[in-house]
DNA sequence: TATATTATTTAAGCATACTTAAATTTAATT
DNA sequence: AATTAAATTTAAGTATGCTTAAATAATATA
């Protein structure tokens, strides 16, 4: 029996209650590319089974046990992503979607001895933090929007989103990478977008780019 | 759309070919512990896709397509055995499972990256050969069941049938490897097991296990 | 060769995970 | 508050990949 698709669900759920609090089914369906019908339909099922608490119109919530299946999931997804990242050498911005193809296979045991071989990293490839064999999951440092900072601000990226592609080719390209630091030289209004130094390079972002960068700001 | 089931019909389907001729239904119905209603289902299914030539009562065949897609499953397959012994350091017995969960996911691309890393092998751990990128697959040098020794005859390990957990396992602890010797002191007629010396160790092995041991004849 | 045995296929049915279209509920706007 | 719009659910239908039971074909045996 497969179970790729519940995992999918879950892993959804889980990622995003972390950042956004409570996810709508319509959000769902947009990640995974199907209908909303779809996601009703399956709602059902992983109510019916446990890993959800779902009241339909209401809210969908994960139960203990479909919260530790999805935190598993992370883990999982997260581990391969630095080995990949590590071992194999993939760029930053491949290491998402194989993660994905690979997270539904292995056996936990392979996962484990993946952790091990990686020296337990705490965080993946983006400064997503993975949780342990346990369910422990590692505290981020505080951090905040880089396009929140103001200008003349600097800030050590923490944490990038590692939904698109094409976004970590971006600004993996323009010098960005966890643990560099970005000055804010100037904001401008009108349409948000930041002027930052990385490296001594001025560029020019825009503010879409800025709200999915991640940073601790540095005081001085 | 998952193609899980497909992939494991037509990596048996190739597999078997190579050792022991054409398949029969019955035969993937035992191997994937399915119904035999279940493979002729699928055998038509498999047909329709062009992966196969097949008339019912006559014969099962891949087509030209779908012996790429097969040895290309084959490969994965191998592919992920070798790095799962050499770099993650899990033991023989252990990989093929491992590597059956494995070998579905995962782009090709990763896989060639695998194969880069592991400085292209041309066998997995069992000894069976690797097809390339470009799908060649390397040579057996000439070899024969270990059961088929006359005794004072001595060969060395070419290859081992992987099936089974705890064959590989049982093997494994009596000192047989890949490329060790086996000397064959004597064999029993009534039930055909055999009296052999490995690393110095006399042990006595049922036909059943030295059927299942390939060596290269060696002589003196 | 006739018969019994085994292998294979067909038939009917089921769960999964999707689809589109229609109905319903909730939220937003006037 | 009434209306409109958006989100959600239900309904009906599909392909997949299995199941068991029955039918049929191929093979083995007497």
């Amino acid at each position: 029996m497969q179970n790729i698709s519940k995992e999918d669900y879950l892993g959804i759920i889980y990622k995003h209650k972390d950042e956004n609090g409570e996810i709508k089914p319509n959000v769902i369906a947009d990640k995974l590319h199907i209908s909303n019908a779809a996601v009703s339909d399956m709602l059902k099922k992983l109510s019916r089974d446990g890993h959800i608490i779902y009241e339909k119109y209401k809210g969908i919530r994960l139960s203990e046990a479909g919260d530790e299946y999805a935190r598993n999931m992370v883990r999982r997804h997260r581990i391969w992503e630095v080995f990949l990242n590590q071992i194999v050498g993939m760029p930053w911005d491949k290491v998402h979607e194989e993660a994905n193809r690979l997270e539904h296979s292995g056996s936990d045991e392979l996962i484990n001895r993946l952790e091990e071989m990686l020296e337990f990293p705490e965080y993946d490839p983006h400064g997503d933090p993975i949780p342990s064999k346990e369910g422990k999951v590692p505290k981020l440092r505080k951090h905040v929007q880089l396009a929140d900072l103001k200008s003349g601000q600097t800030g050590t990226v923490i944490r990038v989103n590692d939904f698109d592609e094409q976004f970590l080719s971006y600004i993996s390209r323009i010098g960005i990478k966890l643990g560099g630091l970005i000055l804010v030289k100037e904001k401008r209004k009108f349409d948000k977008s930041l002027q930052i130094i990385v490296k001594g390079k001025q560029i020019n972002i825009s503010s879409k780019v800025a709200e999915n960068i991640f940073v601790e700001l540095k005081r001085n």
